[in-house]
Order: C-alpha cells, then sequence, then structure tokens
RNA sequence: GCCGCAGUAGCUCAGUGGUAGAGCGCACCCUUGGUAAGGGUGAGGUCGGGAGUUCAAUCCUCCCCUGCGGCACCA
C-alpha cells in the first residue's frame, strides 16, 4: 500500500497509508481528539471525518472550538435534522434543497398543507429526539443512474432534478443518519449527538420559488438559526430584539415622523418631525453639491410616452411605471404620459438645449428628483422600498477619458459626506460586464478600468461582482454597515454611454465634429426617503443634535416658572434651534420620561432657582446625570451643536 | 406578482354567532410636584371594504384592499 505524508499545523509531518481517513489520523493523534473531532482542513479545503485521503496535505483536525468549521457544520446538519424530522411527522411531503445561510439554515419543502407555528414547535422537538438518538452520520458515493433511480422510486423528482444539475465530473454523494437518506456533497459531523440541541431555534416559515425561480413551483421554507451554545443563540435573539427596537415603522409612528395610508400605498405623508429631518438633510446635500461643482436642475413629473420610448424604458420597464392617461377635448387618442421612473432622460433634455463644448465638460448635473415606480406589492417595505421617493441623483456628463477623474471625485465626495453622517463602515463593489450586454468590448475593458483605477486612486479597496454590471455599463456600489451590522446599498455610480446615444446628446470637441459624451449615474444617498429609514434605524431613533426634529423641550418644574421657559425657548428659536416650552400641569418625572421616550436630545427643566438665577438645568437624551448651565451658555453651546457639519 | 399570516378606539392588544373591552394617549377637574408614568372624571369604535350563509355576522364562507414575514423583482 502507498504512503502519504500529511503535515500537522505545527509543522511536523508523518507518513500514512493512503487512503486513511481523517478520523483515524485523529485517533492516532488521541482518543480525546478522535471523540472531539467534528472535521479537518485539508489544504484548506473543509473535509469530512470519513472521507479518505489519497495524497500528500497539510492537515488540521477541526473541533466544537473552531467557530468557522463549527458552526457550518451544526447548521448544515441542522438542515439534515429538520428535514427528516418533517418527513417522519409529515411522510407526504418532498424535500428539495437545506442550505447554510447567515446565522443558520433554510430546508425548502413541498406539501400541499401549509406548516403552522405549532408545528415549527413539533418539529423542534422532533429535531430534539433525532439529536439526542445521535446516529451516526454516513456518506456513499453512488453512481449517477443509481441514485436518480432511487430518488425516482421514492418519489422525491426534486432529488432527481438535483442530480442532473450536478456537473458531470462531481460525484454523487449519498447521505444517512439513522434510516434517513438525502443527497448532500457534504462534509458533515460524525453523528447528530455533535449538534448542541440547545443552540437552535426554528424562526418561521415563508414561501419560495424552487431554485428562485418565479415560473417553479412556490416551496414552503423554514427558516432556522443555530449557534455552539445556548448563549450565543440568547445574544442573537436579543439582536433580534433590538433590530425590532429600531424599526423605522414603529419609530416614525412614536416620534411622529410619518405616516402611510391604504389609499396611497408605498407613498409617505411626512409629518412636522420627519419632514423637518428630510428638509435638514436636503438642504445639506445641496450645499455639499454646490461645493463639489454640481448645478441644480428640476424636471418634469409626467412625461409623454414618446420620450420614454426613445429611452428605451417603455420597453424596458413599462410595467414599473404609473402610466398617465389624459383625454383632451376632441381627441381621437388619449395622450399617454407616464410619470418619470428615474430623472437621466430628462436631464439629457436639458443637456441637448443649445450647443455644447467640450469646454462644458464635465458637466455635473443634479436634482432632487422625485420619481415613481410601480413596485410590485410584495417589494414595498415602510419607508425603505416604496413607489414614490425623491433620489439624490446627479448625472456627469464627461468623455470616456474623464471617467476616472470624475470617478474618483465622487468617491471623495461620497466619503465626506457618509463621514459627516456618522457612517465610518463602508466599502465599494465593483459590477463587471454581464451576459447580456450592448457596446465594445474595448469600451467595457476601459469602463472597468477607469472605475477600479478610481477607487485605488481615491484610497479604497473594491470587491468585483462578477457579471452585475447593467447592459449598458459597469457600476460601483457603495455599501454601508450599521450600527447592528447590517448593510445597505445606497451609493452607486453607474457609466452609462447607452442614453447619450439613444437619445442624441453630442457636444462639439477640440477637433470641431460632434462627439458623444459618457453619462455618470449616481447617487451618494440613493434615496431621501430609504436614507432616512436607515438613519432611524442606525441612531435607534437618537438622531444627532443637527438632525433631530425636536431638538430641545425647555420644561416648567413649577408652573410659575412658565413664564421663563417661554423665554428660554424664545432664545433658542432666535438662534435657529428647534425648541419647544412644555408648560403643562404635570410633574417633571412624566415630562422627562415622555420627551426621552420621545428620542427628544436635551430637556432643559426650570424651577424656581433656575427663573431666580437665570440658569437651567440641562438632561442630554440617555444621561441620568444633569448639569447646570447659564441661559447664555446654554443657547450658544446648543446654537453650536445645531450646526450642520459641513457648516461648522 | 407568488406563498403564508394578519387587520377590533389615536397606539398596543383582549374578546364573543345575539350590534364590544383593557392599558396608554386625549379632554376636563384636583394637585405646584426637582429629573423615566400623582389622583379622579369623561369622550372616543360602520370591529379594513364588498357580497353570501343565518332569525341574527365583528365572529362562519367567498372576493377585494392594505399591512407583516419571506420569495421573485430592484432597469
Amino acid at each position: 500500500m502507498s504512503q502519504i505524508t500529511l503535515t500537522f499545523p505545527d509543522g511536523n509531518t508523518r507518513a500514512f497509508p493512503a487512503g486513511i481517513t481523517a478520523a483515524d489520523v485523529a485517533a492516532d493523534i488521541s482518543p480525546s481528539l478522535a471523540k472531539k473531532a467534528i472535521s479537518a482542513q485539508l489544504d484548506g479545503a473543509h473535509w469530512d471525518l470519513a472521507w479518505p485521503i489519497e495524497a500528500d496535505a497539510a492537515i488540521a483536525i477541526n473541533t466544537l472550538k473552531d467557530d468557522a468549521p463549527a458552526l457550518e457544520l451544526i447548521r448544515h446538519d441542522l438542515a439534515h435534522i429538520m428535514a427528516r424530522a418533517v418527513q417522519e411527522l409529515y411522510p407526504d411531503t418532498k424535500v428539495t434543497i437545506g442550505p447554510v445561510r447567515d446565522q443558520g439554515w433554510f430546508y425548502d419543502f413541498d406539501r400541499t398543507e401549509p406548516f403552522t407555528p405549532e408545528d415549527l414547535g413539533a418539529i423542534e422537538a422532533k429535531m430534539k429526539e433525532i439529536i439526542n438518538a445521535r446516529d451516526a452520520v454516513r456518506t456513499e458515493v453512488w453512481p449517477r443512474e443509481d441514485a436518480i433511480a432511487h430518488y425516482e422510486k421514492t418519489g422525491e423528482p426534486y432529488k432527481v432534478e438535483l442530480i442532473n444539475r450536478i456537473p458531470g465530473n462531481e460525484p454523487i454523494r449519498m447521505y444517512w443518519h439513522g434510516d434517513w437518506q438525502d443527497l448532500c456533497r457534504g462534509p458533515h459531523l460524525q453523528n447528530t449527538g455533535q449538534v448542541p440541541a440547545d443552540a437552535f431555534k426554528l424562526t418561521h416559515v415563508a414561501g419560495a420559488y424552487w431554485l428562485g425561480d418565479s415560473t417553479r413551483p412556490m416551496l414552503q421554507r423554514i427558516y432556522g438559526v443555530a449557534f455552539k451554545n445556548r448563549n450565543d443563540l440568547k445574544a442573537h435573539m436579543q439582536m433580534l430584539e433590538e433590530a425590532a427596537k429600531r424599526d423605522h415603522r414603529k419609530l416614525g409612528r412614536e416620534m411622529d415622523l410619518f405616516h402611510m395610508q391604504e389609499e396611497a400605498p408605498g407613498q409617505i405623508f411626512w409629518h412636522p418631525n420627519g419632514w423637518t429631518i428630510y428638509t435638514t438633510l436636503q438642504d445639506y446635500m445641496r450645499r455639499k453639491q454646490r461645493v463639489d461643482g454640481y448645478v441644480e436642475v428640476n424636471t418634469p413629473q409626467v412625461v409623454n410616452r414618446v420620450l420614454w420610448e426613445k429611452s428605451g424604458h417603455w420597453d424596458n420597464y413599462q410595467e414599473n411605471m404609473f402610466i398617465v392617461e389624459v383625454d383632451e377635448d376632441h381627441a381621437r387618442e388619449k395622450t399617454v404620459n407616464a410619470l418619470k421612473p428615474m430623472n437621466c432622460p430628462c436631464h439629457v433634455q436639458v443637456f441637448n438645449q443649445g450647443l455644447k463644448s467640450y469646454r462644458d465638460l464635465p458637466l455635473r448635473m443634479a436634482e432632487f428628483g422625485s420619481c415613481n415606480r410601480y413596485e410590485p406589492s410584495g417589494a414595498l417595505h415602510g419607508i425603505m422600498r416604496v413607489r414614490g421617493f425623491t433620489q439624490d441623483d446627479a448625472h456627469i456628463f464627461c468623455t470616456e477619458e474623464q471617467i476616472e477623474s470624475e470617478t474618483k471625485k465622487f468617491i471623495e465626495f461620497l466619503a465626506g459626506i457618509y463621514a459627516d453622517l456618522g457612517f465610518h463602515a463602508w466599502s465599494i463593489k465593483l459590477s463587471t460586464r454581464p451576459e447580456k450586454r450592448i457596446g465594445t468590448e474595448e469600451s467595457w475593458d476601459h469602463a472597468e478600468e477607469s472605475l477600479g483605477n478610481a477607487c485605488k486612486a481615491a484610497g479604497y479597496d473594491f470587491e468585483i461582482q462578477e457579471g452585475e454590471g447593467a447592459f449598458y455599463g459597469p457600476k460601483l456600489e457603495f455599501v454601508l454597515t450599521d450600527a447592528i451590522g447590517r448593510q445597505w446599498q445606497c451609493g452607486t455610480l453607474q457609466v452609462d454611454p447607452n442614453l447619450p446615444e439613444r437619445l442624441d446628446a453630442n457636444f462639439v470637441a477640440a477637433d470641431g465634429a460632434k462627439h458623444r459624451p459618457v453619462m455618470l449615474h449616481r447617487a451618494v444617498l440613493g434615496s431621501f426617503e430609504r436614507f432616512i429609514g436607515i438613519l432611524i434605524e442606525e441612531h435607534a431613533g437618537k438622531l444627532p443634535f443637527w438632525l433631530a426634529p425636536r431638538q430641545v423641550v425647555v420644561a416648567s418644574i413649577v408652573s410659575d416658572a412658565d413664564g421663563y421657559v417661554n423665554e428660554v425657548v424664545a432664545a433658542l428659536n432666535a438662534k435657529g434651534i428647534r425648541a419647544e416650552a412644555d408648560t403643562r400641569n404635570e410633574k417633571i418625572n412624566y415630562k422627562v420620561r415622555e420627551h426621552s421616550v420621545g428620542k427628544v436630545p436635551v430637556i432643559l427643566a426650570c424651577g424656581m432657582k433656575e427663573v431666580e438665577e437665570r440658569t437651567v438645568t440641562v438632561r442630554r437624551l440617555g444621561e441620568k446625570q444633569t448639569a447646570q448651565a447659564t441661559l447664555g451658555q446654554i443657547v450658544a453651546d446648543l446654537a453650536a451643536e445645531a450646526t450642520a457639519p459641513d457648516l461648522r
């Protein structure tokens, strides 16, 4: 029998017979390791303990202490355990796929009856039984035809389809624990008992299309989360509670920011408090854009279909547009218009007015463009995904040679804004040419290279998303990470040579001839509506002072102080600070609680002592301690604090 | 759009085949209280919309609308 050499993490090497398993290697090291072992890394690849090793390799034995492989295996085997539990409880159920995902896994089932929340409890109990049975996991590589025949016999058509989709050179691996059987590439734990029985939870059921294809059957997907121990599970459940507390829909109601109602689904009724955030943010963005060399325009909401036909939206995007038909007097046919779903075609119209010279480029044309899109009903979500919204949109008309420098300039612009708004963790993704595309390979090469170079020149790394670009050009996406670790794609920059072509935009170059400009579609926030939703969740409603809709409440402790309270409010208002008086017939405890719950950053309390000394007692949101300040001092301090970051 | 679940007072929710209830909020009164809910009284509901079953529907059935969780979508 031939020998192989395995190298251990400490650098030692040993010879073993070829075909030895990682389990044997672990047992050879120590019986305790053999028991604790869950899998191995073989030349970096995740390797099942039971798989034979046929060649020289670097090997490391994983135990539950190794987070990544441990969680991977726990979640993966729980998917199988859940599928077995489901089939034991509901034998008419057909299994499909069940991958590891996020903090857990899901498994899709085909069953006529819907799963109920009570069913989840029963499934969870059955899973615990299976774990406690400590059934050994066994896998075998089968010939493809045998596996297909097996699943045809057992009535699992989805498995047959999966096998047919596995590339020909890959082994068909059959999996068992107990008598239950599944198809799976592995690796797996040694037995079901290695899964912690108290660190997982089934979370919810939802519909999901087979293979993610909306033309295929809708399956039932059960989601679960799993960790290495009970405490981690508990921490995860607490994180979910925290996210629920931060939900902008809940805070929006509590802080009286906005509401939505069924006569206008996907559109927002902004209340005074919410609109204050909106306009404060918009004023800030407008100042930033002016400083950065943008011109601002405003273009029509309702535009005849003729323009949308020229721009290509009518063909490609019609089902997402609000169509407005107008029956004009004596007209044979109704005039057909659409609410603009985006601003770019209108911006080209502005560009096309008059003759443009190369000296006009780059031309940075911004609009806080109100757009309406008929989003699918299932996509709507609070103010994050709506049908009526305003983008911080701009189009940079430039030459191909200017793409790189304009992109670099934009990245720096965006970085400054994210920093001002308190977002320090963000990353860039570069989406490259998709399979279905227009344009020459040379222009794609140049555009992709320009975007990549611009990132590097600005000092940022980027991740490539192969084939994810738009059909007309590559794009950058800017992704924020929020306070509780969630990611939000906000900023974007897309290279577009297509629309100038379709709408016949041109400029006179130095050679005296007409040339086609390139458009860079770009946004920093994305939409104000969505970004404000993100801000609310990021700060759990406790917005920075300059953005807070109600910045200060001045509260009287006794009614004899009411006059002085009004004087303090007037002094603050005179400096542009959003301050209100609370002179209601309530105790100071009550007022403090109410305004704390309402996320007012500063409460100034005034009793007779303050009236006599012409001071205020300052209480900051989230702080138990109070401080004294003179009236003049607090007005000056808060005025400084209320200044937007770009004006400091 | 698809699958599932839900819709009762401004908010959070309970409830019943015989036309509804709590807490908070709101209004008024008492109370002038020093940093997260002082006390009392009162007003407030076409039980999401429509149709059906029934002597009788907020409750049962069907259709629609909206929301929630996913999926698909996000040019």
